[in-house]
This record gives C-alpha cells, sequence and structure tokens, in this order.
DNA sequence: GCGGACTGCTTACCT
DNA sequence: ACAGGTAAGCAGTCCGCG
C-alpha cells in the first residue's frame, strides 16, 4: 500500500485539472490558429504547450521582424511516457492492465544513468497516447504500478527537456522540422572562456552550451497591455469574475509598437463634447465608442490577437476571466474567444499572457532583481510602478462607475500603460529578463511568471539530467537514501544549523575595511563538489572523504556533482564574464544588456543553496544544505582566526562578511591571498567604512561611508513599524552624534541629543504630537482566525476593525495606536489624541535611541535622568 | 492577587 | 512561496509569597 503526501495530490488535482483543459479542446472547433508553414525565418520559442486536438506538443513561435506567430506541431512521434523498473514480460503477465490501457502507446527499454546509485540501468519506458493516461486520473498508468519515474512531469515540460527546445531561443521551421538558429559567440568572450577552464575539459564542455543562451540576440518583442475597467453598482465591491455580472465599460490598450487606444461603452445619460477630449491626459490617445459590448470585445478580441505577448497586471485572476466569462453572457461562442480560463491563469489562443501581478509577487523576483524595493509594500500596480519607475496610478475621488468619459479613458488608460510601461523602461528590461530566465532555466515565460524560483531551478536541472541520460530521481528516493541531518538549528523548527554571527564588539571603530565571499554559498557548493548525488553517496570507499570533522557526510570525490558543476558554471559567468563586460561597456543599449544577463544569473546563483534545503524543492537534500552551511560556518571561522594571527583586528563578521577595523592593507591582501590559497574561494574588499558605530548587537550598526552615505543595519529606528515619531528622533540624534569629530566634542553633543530627547517626552507628555504620526503600522500574515496561540496587538486592532465592517485580510497593513484604554491598542481610524498612553511611546524613544547611544558608550537613562520626572511628571 | 521570570508567538530585519 | 539567525515586543503561564 502507498500513501500519498497531501501536498502530491494537489499537484495531481492541478495537471489533472491542466489536462482535461486540453482534452475539451478536443471537441471544440479552434477558429483561431497560426499558420504552420514548411520553412520560416529565424523566430522565438514563446512557448510550448500540449494541443489536445492535434495529440501532440505544439510549439508557439514568433519572428519578431516580419511580425509573424508560427505554430509547430510535433512530428518526431514524441509521446508522454513513464518510466518502470517492471520488466516487459512481467508487465504482461502481472500487470496486464498496464497494456489494456486505452491510453496505452507501446513500450520500449531504456538505459538510464541512475545518479542517487552511482549505476546504469534498463528501465521500461511506457508510452501513452495521451499525458492524462499517464498521471492525473483516478485510473492513469502510473496508478496501476508499484512504482514510476519521471511521471509527475508535466508534459510540456517534459518535451522542452526531450527535445532540446530552449524557451525565449531562436529556432525556425526547416522542411517542417524544428532547427535551432545556430549563434555566434565573440571571439573575446570564447577566449576568455578557453583561458578561464583551459584545465577543466568538463568545465569547457559545459559553457560551450551555456553561453549561446546569453549571446542569442534577445529581440523587443511586440506586446500589448491591457486594463478593463467594469461598471460597479456598490462601492468597494470588486465585480466578481466568474459571474461577470456587469457591463465592461472601457478596454485601455497600450502597444509596445505605439499603440494607445481606449474602447469605451457608449452609456445612457453620459455624454462627450468635442472639447472634452482636450482633458486626455496623452493628446495621442484614440477613443473609440461603442454602442454594444458585444462590438466593443469584438474589436478588442481582433487588436488581441495581432500581438504575440499579451500583458496584464492581475489578468489571470480578473481582466482575462472577466472578459472570458463577459463574452459568454454577451452570446460569443467558446471557440471564438481567444482566451482559455483555468482556475489560477489565463492563457490566449495565439501567443502568450504573462501576468505582471504575478511576476512582481515572486519572491526571488523581489529580493535579487529589485533588491527589495517594494518589500513590505501591498502588491498592487499603483505600488510596484510607483516604486520602480516612479510613476503611479492616476489618483481618483470616485469609482470607475461614477467618472465621466474622459476620466475614465485618462484613468483606464494610465492603467494600461503603466502595465506596458513596467516592461518597457531600461530598455526593456522586465521583458529581457524574463526572456534570459526562460532560457536560463528551460521555462516557457508564461510558466515562469507563474512559478517560484524552486520550479526554475528544478526545471533547468531536470533538462541537464534528461541531455546526460539520467534517470530524474523521485523526491522520497532522495531522502530516503540521504535524509538523516546531522546539526541542530539555533531557532526551533528548523531543520538545521546555518549562518554563524559574529559577536560585535560595540563602540566607535573608525576606518573599517569590510571583506566579503562573493556569493559565498554557491562557492562553497562548487568547491566542495555539492550536490544531492554526491553528497553521501553510495561509494563506500569515499566514507573516508568528509571535508570538515564537524560533520559525518562525506562528498564523492570522483564524480563531478551536477549541481556543484552547473552552479559553479552559473557563479563563473557572471563574476568573470558579464559582470566584467557590464563594467567596461560604455553606457548604452549594450551595457544594460550585460547587466540584465548578470542580474538573471544572480537570480538563479543567489538562490541555489536555498532549494536544496527546501522541502517543496523536487531534488530536497538536507545534508547538503547543511554541509554548505557548515562549511560556510568553517571557512569564514578560519579567516578569522586567521586574521588575529595577521595582527589584524575583526569586529564583527556575519555569514559572508567580515569587518576589520583600521588594518593596515597590506596584511589585508595576505589574508585575502590566504583565503584563495587555502580554500580555493575568493574573499574581495566590498567597501569601506569611514566609521562605524556598533551597538553591541549582532545584526545592528551603522556605517558611515566614505562618500558619507549611511548604512543603518537592523536598528529600530529604521524598521517599518516603529512609529514615525520615533523615526524622526532617530534620524536627529543621529544627526547631532555624526558631528562628533573628537573626544572634546562629546560632551557638547550629549547635552544636545539630551535637550532633543527631554523635547521630545514633554511634547509626548503633553499629547502634542500627531495620531499619525505615533502610528504603528504592522502587517497581518495571516487570515485573523488563524491567530490562536495568542493576541498580538496589531491583532487586536484589526478586530476592532473588523467588528465596525471593515474587511481585513492577510497582507493588509494595521495602523494602531498603544493606548490606555482596555485593550491598550485602537486601530488610528478610532482613537482620540487624549487616549494615547505615553509611557508606551516613551518605550519606543528608548529602543530607537539606545541602540545608536550604546556604539557612544552614551547611557539613554543618563539622558532621561531623573531631572525629567522632576520637571514633568 | 500580584509581580517577576520565563517561554513562546509574531514581525521585521540581516546575510 | 529558496535557507537560517537575531532583535524586539507582547501574550500567556508558572511560581513564590505567611
Amino acid at each position: 500500500m502507498k500513501r500519498r503526501e497531501h501536498r502530491e495530490e494537489e499537484e495531481e488535482e492541478e495537471e489533472f485539472e491542466e489536462e482535461i483543459e486540453d482534452n475539451e479542446e478536443k471537441t471544440e472547433e479552434i477558429s483561431i490558429k497560426a499558420e504552420t508553414p514548411q520553412n520560416t525565418p529565424p523566430s522565438i520559442v514563446l512557448t510550448v504547450t500540449y494541443d489536445g486536438k492535434a495529440g501532440r506538443a505544439l510549439v508557439k513561435l514568433y519572428d519578431p521582424v516580419n511580425d509573424r506567430i508560427y505554430f509547430w506541431y510535433d512530428n518526431t512521434g514524441h509521446k508522454p511516457y513513464l518510466l518502470t523498473n517492471i520488466r516487459p514480460e512481467e508487465l504482461v503477465s502481472k500487470f496486464s492492465k498496464v497494456i489494456l490501457h486505452p491510453g496505452f502507446s507501446h513500450i520500449e527499454a531504456v538505459e538510464k544513468y541512475d545518479p542517487l546509485n552511482d549505476r546504469r540501468e534498463i528501465f521500461t519506458k511506457i508510452n501513452a497516447k495521451d499525458p492524462l493516461s499517464i498521471g492525473g486520473r483516478a485510473d492513469s498508468i502510473r496508478e496501476l504500478l508499484p512504482k514510476t519515474w519521471e511521471s509527475r512531469i508535466r508534459y510540456h515540460l517534459c518535451y522542452i527537456y526531450d527535445n532540446e527546445v530552449v524557451p525565449g531561443m531562436f529556432y525556425r521551421i526547416e522542411d517542417g522540422r524544428l532547427v535551432q538558429v545556430p549563434v555566434e559567440v565573440p571571439s573575446e568572450i570564447e577566449g576568455f572562456i578557453r583561458k578561464l577552464y583551459s584545465n577543466d575539459k568538463e568545465y569547457l564542455e559545459e559553457v560551450e552550451k551555456w553561453i549561446p543562451l546569453f549571446q542569442a540576440p534577445v529581440p523587443n518583442i511586440k506586446r500589448l497591455s491591457v486594463d478593463i475597467e467594469v461598471f460597479t453598482p456598490q462601492e468597494n465591491r470588486v465585480p466578481n469574475p466568474r459571474e461577470a455580472n456587469y457591463e465592461i465599460i472601457a478596454i485601455g490598450l497600450a502597444g509596445s509598437d505605439g499603440l494607445r487606444k481606449v474602447l469605451v461603452l457608449k452609456r445612457l445619460g453620459m455624454e462627450l463634447r468635442p472639447e472634452d477630449l482636450d482633458d486626455l491626459l496623452y493628446d495621442d490617445i484614440e477613443v473609440e465608442f461603442f454602442d454594444s459590448e458585444y462590438d466593443m470585445l469584438r474589436e478588442f478580441f481582433s487588436i488581441m490577437l495581432q500581438y504575440p505577448i499579451l500583458i496584464t497586471f492581475n489578468g489571470d485572476n480578473f481582466d482575462l476571466p472577466y472578459i472570458y466569462h463577459r463574452a459568454l453572457k454577451l452570446g460569443f461562442r467558446k471557440e471564438e474567444i481567444p482566451i482559455t480560463v483555468r482556475r489560477n491563469e489565463a492563457s490566449i489562443a495565439l501567443g502568450i499572457h504573462l501576468d505582471l501581478y504575478k511576476f512582481f509577487n515572486i519572491r526571488a523576483i523581489e529580493v535579487y532583481a529589485f533588491g527589495g524595493k517594494y518589500r513590505g509594500m501591498d502588491r498592487t500596480l499603483d505600488t510596484i510602478a510607483h516604486a520602480i519607475i516612479g510613476m503611479s496610478k492616476l489618483s481618483r475621488d470616485k469609482t470607475v462607475s461614477q467618472m465621466s468619459y474622459v476620466e475614465l479613458i485618462n484613468y483606464n488608460f494610465r492603467d494600461a500603460f503603466l502595465g506596458l510601461y513596467l516592461t518597457t523602461y531600461d530598455d526593456n528590461l522586465v521583458l529581457r529578463l524574463i526572456l534570459l530566465m526562460s532560457r536560463i532555466s528551460k521555462t516557457p515565460p508564461d510558466d515562469l511568471v507563474r512559478n517560484q524560483i524552486s520550479a526554475w531551478i528544478r526545471n533547468m536541472l531536470y533538462y541537464e539530467h534528461r541531455k546526460r541520460g539520467w534517470l530524474i530521481p523521485e523526491k522520497e528516493d532522495i531522502i530516503k537514501a540521504k535524509g538523516d541531518i546531522a546539526t541542530r538549528a539555533i531557532i526551533k523548527g528548523k531543520k538545521y544549523a546555518g549562518a554563524i554571527v559574529l559577536d560585535p564588539m560595540p563602540g566607535i571603530f573608525p576606518r573599517v575595511y569590510v571583506l566579503d565571499f562573493a556569493s559565498m554559498y554557491p562557492s562553497v557548493i562548487k568547491r566542495w563538489n555539492i550536490s544531492y548525488e554526491t553528497v553521501k553517496c553510495p561509494n563506500e570507499k569515499e566514507q573516508y572523504n568528509k571535508p570538515i570533522p564537524e560533520l559525518p557526510h562525506w562528498v564523492c570525490n570522483d564524480r563531478r556533482g551536477l549541481t556543484a558543476l552547473i552552479v559553479g558554471l552559473l557563479r563563473d559567468l557572471r563574476a568573470y564574464v558579464y559582470k566584467k563586460l557590464a563594467k567596461s561597456t560604455p553606457s548604452g543599449v549594450l551595457k544594460s544588456y550585460y547587466n540584465v544577463v548578470q542580474s538573471a544569473l544572480k537570480v538563479f546563483i543567489n538562490a541555489s543553496y536555498g532549494v536544496l534545503g527546501a522541502d517543496i524543492f523536487q531534488l530536497y537534500c538536507p545534508p547538503a544544505a547543511e554541509l554548505t552551511t557548515a562549511l560556510a560556518r568553517y571557512v569564514l571561522s578560519r579567516t578569522v582566526l586567521r586574521a588575529l594571527e595577521l595582527g589584524l583586528v575583526p569586529i564583527y563578521g556575519d555569514t559572508d562578511s567580515l569587518f576589520i577595523w583600521n588594518p593596515d592593507e597590506n596584511k589585508l591582501k595576505e589574508l585575502i591571498d590566504w583565503v584563495d590559497k587555502e580554500f580555493g574561494i575568493e574573499i574581495e574588499l566590498d567597501k569601506v567604512y569611514r566609521l562605524v558605530a556598533m551597538s553591541g548587537r549582532k545584526k545592528n550598526y551603522v556605517g558611515i561611508l566614505e562618500d558619507g552615505e549611511l548604512d543603518i543595519k537592523g536598528l529600530v529606528g529604521k524598521k517599518r513599524n516603529t512609529p514615525d515619531f520615533a523615526k524622526e528622533a532617530f534620524n536627529e540624534v543621529l544627526g547631532l552624534l555624526s558631528d562628533i569629530q573628537g573626544l572634546e566634542d562629546v560632551e557638547k553633543v550629549v547635552e544636545e541629543v539630551r535637550n532633543k530627547v527631554r523635547d521630545y517626552y514633554r511634547r509626548l507628555q503633553r499629547r502634542e504630537i500627531s495620531l499619525n504620526k505615533l502610528a504603528i503600522r504592522t502587517a497581518l500574515t495571516k487570515p485573523l482566525e488563524s491567530y490562536t496561540k495568542n493576541t498580538p496587538q496589531h491583532v487586536k486592532a484589526a478586530l476592532q476593525l473588523k467588528n465596525l465592517g471593515y474587511n481585513v485580510r492577510p497582507g493588509d497593513i494595521i495602523i494602531y495606536i498603544k493606548t490606555t484604554g482596555k485593550d491598550g491598542v485602537k486601530p488610528i481610524q478610532l482613537a482620540r489624541i487624549d487616549e494615547v498612553d505615553p509611557n508606551k511611546y516613551i518605550e519606543y524613544l528608548r529602543t530607537s535611541l539606545e541602540q545608536v547611544l550604546d556604539a557612544f558608550g552614551i547611557e539613554f537613562e543618563s539622558i532621561m535622568g531623573s531631572s525629567i520626572i522632576d520637571n514633568y511628571s
């Protein structure tokens, strides 16, 4: 008996749904189709899907020069399949149900290298007529067998891996075959790579396959951004897209080809005078009025079909399903609507649909590609556009239903325009990033924007497995073979020990050099050959090859780990090729292109360690993850000891950084060389602080860079949920303290700080500080009813709001005031200034200031002193 | 019945 | 929703105390 985990069942459901939709298409006439010629010019692969009607894989291509979309249907006879270790003869005798399954096609014997067991084995490959016969139904073939491999890979991805169709790369149809277009690699890059890997044949061979992915042109693909406005009878109610009960009153369209258009529905009692058009936001917006909503949608569909990429913001869950269901309501037949709606995504008939809301919500994109620019904010078009391109939605003081035509047109067009602009700014950065990451991960762009990084890295590595003829292991087999963890995490609930943080020396330190191990974890993974198949490999003799005494894990030495190879290669390409090229190329499109390449690489490199320790990752391998962090701790600790030996003074370090106070530059260089020689990984000078104020707490300091810029790390005075008045006080005190030049200034400045603090104290007591500045802004991370262990203050405030009829949801920022009343808090909407509890705010003042005063050896108490109490209480 | 010590939960941050 | 480590505030519990 086999018990399956809950998650797996969910996966199956999704798969099931996908294939069902595909099957439905069998009964439909698809009237909207691209041509399938025998020969085409070079065209970019937009996506690969399974076409249920044709019963084969479909590759969607776009020729940017002639602006044509092509469909290429598989003609190699590729079929959905799975692998089993049941022999063909046994299959016939004991598992005849498989052979008799209506979807069964044929079987073959295939030899695969099994990386987990380090041996070659023969498997039986069972081919089926359609993906659903493999898996996704209760009676699919994989359910009839005790053990299968590779049966949970979605078919279109399986097709990509087997046929090496790289999404985002150029192919052409030649005599009906799909052929990749060769890529020219500049001789400087070719030469540099040869030199870099002159004594490593394996890397050299591998890198030759990767370089074209970055050197092939990334065209500016024509695209259309769309946004709809729907009539809403009630305020603050978002219409339900599945019901689509209300009229679509406007459709805003912004194309990368310059299209600026708004389709508007004529409504009773509303008119547009010619002079109103003078108020248009952009005078070249083309406005088209429609008497019937049906005609308006028809016009929209015909425009939409001219673009290979459709851009929306939340189009998966609103605009496209709304249009689809509204069109059905208005009498369109299913096959006349070039949109397919699934539970959580919407796709289009000819090209691909990219929902930017999903894309910007990908954690790895937020953190690594945009440096956390919109971190902690709500994820509306307005905030994201404002944070990234500095442009906001048009503000409105009424609902779209109440707007005049011209207001509606302006508002609607701006939204569509923002969607487009988010993909065009900075030489089409976002589009290029998506296409490059598609190439790296072998994930079609429309899949890429809807999945998190663990799926991208999985696809990337699965592709490499298939290319090498490797068996793709099942997750539970990796766990069974390597599951045991040898370390314990400091944090309760975590699986294994992570980074090391050195105890900081408190005080003020002039001239601090910060050394940084450049991409520490990826470097460790490369240097120590870490991969799921090499860590704790089955080869007995390797068991003596333990890299560090702290852990019992050994690493295979006689074969290259796949993860180590790929991660190492991407790391090298970023560090030695594309970062350098980005730096040396004069400003212009090429420079910005190299920057996009190195950012795309960064996303993968930085997440490569994390996925090893994430149980949702298909190649999850806890010992590989804990060996990585253990080695990083080892490298950092040994480096600290060496620094001390050299007479250097390390004052702090965290994970991969080392702060050295006032170093002798020769000694510093000696240390850097030693690290390189001892560990074979690079440590570099990251930055120099003119001055660092260390509070004595970990992850908590202020540094002044040479250009005077402030680096404030972890201090309460900087945190998002600190009340503004405390942030202000913190900044003002920081300003005063930064004036200290020498010892002689200290007393004077301390006096100024004292006055400042007393002033705040007095204003708090006298309730002179506005509610807005006292407000605490804390995010609700889960539904209210999920706070069962305790009731934090922001939840108390949220509950009060809920009682008043507010709709409070996860992700909402609750703004509240600490009061003297029963709960001790009130949402700002309900609070009055005379209810404020000043004592609670004094504590805020204390913690935010203490962290910076501690560095100067100044006691907060000595500032507040008894005098305040005497004077004001 | 109350306050202090303690643990655990929650959020926001750092690398 | 790729990882673990740290700071801080508060909620809730236990314990001692004539």
